[in-house]
DNA sequence: GCCAACGTTGGC
DNA sequence: GCCAACGTTGGC
């Protein structure tokens, strides 16, 4: 099981909206970048992520679920860029912001703070659950 | 709104 | 296959 990091402009996709979609899911559109759409075709169905607001917000504001495998992009021109679909789990009950996850010795290494461009990312297991932790969310609930 | 970092494109 | 030019992202 691997956990991943999704990131959105809250202005352009929020959580919020995310939510809306409900058990559904919804394509997760838009990636224009080799390493981020290598790291969906590797995702399995179940895995859970973290729902990043970039720009305004900064911050790890949910947990999602991916609902469906890599598949063609349905917004791209282009057949080799693909995206899976997720689906909201649950919220974050405190947000885990930017600059609380670069103050936190346990997270110096995650992909979020040394490659903040990358829109999909890898988390470890054990970030994973330091983020959990630090947002005041029981892991159980956000495997469920 | 600026700009640094990064990825991609295309000419050679 | 190199590299300069360009576009985009995202933190500040």
């Amino acid at each position: 099981m691997a956990f991943w990091l999704f990131k959105s402009e809250p202005f352009k996709w929020s959580f919020d909206e995310q939510k809306a979609c409900g058990a559904a899911g919804t394509e997760w559109t838009g990636v224009r970048n080799y390493q981020a759409r290598n790291f969906m075709r590797s995702m399995q169905i179940g895995e859970r992520g973290f729902f990043y607001h970039s720009n305004e917000g900064k911050a790890v504001v949910g947990v999602v679920e991916v609902s469906a495998l890599a598949h063609p992009d349905s917004t791209a021109d282009d057949p080799r860029w693909e995206c899976v679909d997720i689906r909201a789990v649950c919220d974050m009950p405190s947000p885990v912001s930017l600059d609380v996850v670069k103050a936190e010795p346990r997270l110096k290494d995650m992909v979020l703070a040394t490659n903040s461009r990358l829109s999909v990312q890898p988390v470890t297991e054990a970030e994973f659950h330091v983020i959990c932790e630090m947002g005041g969310l029981d892991p159980a609930k956000a495997l469920g």
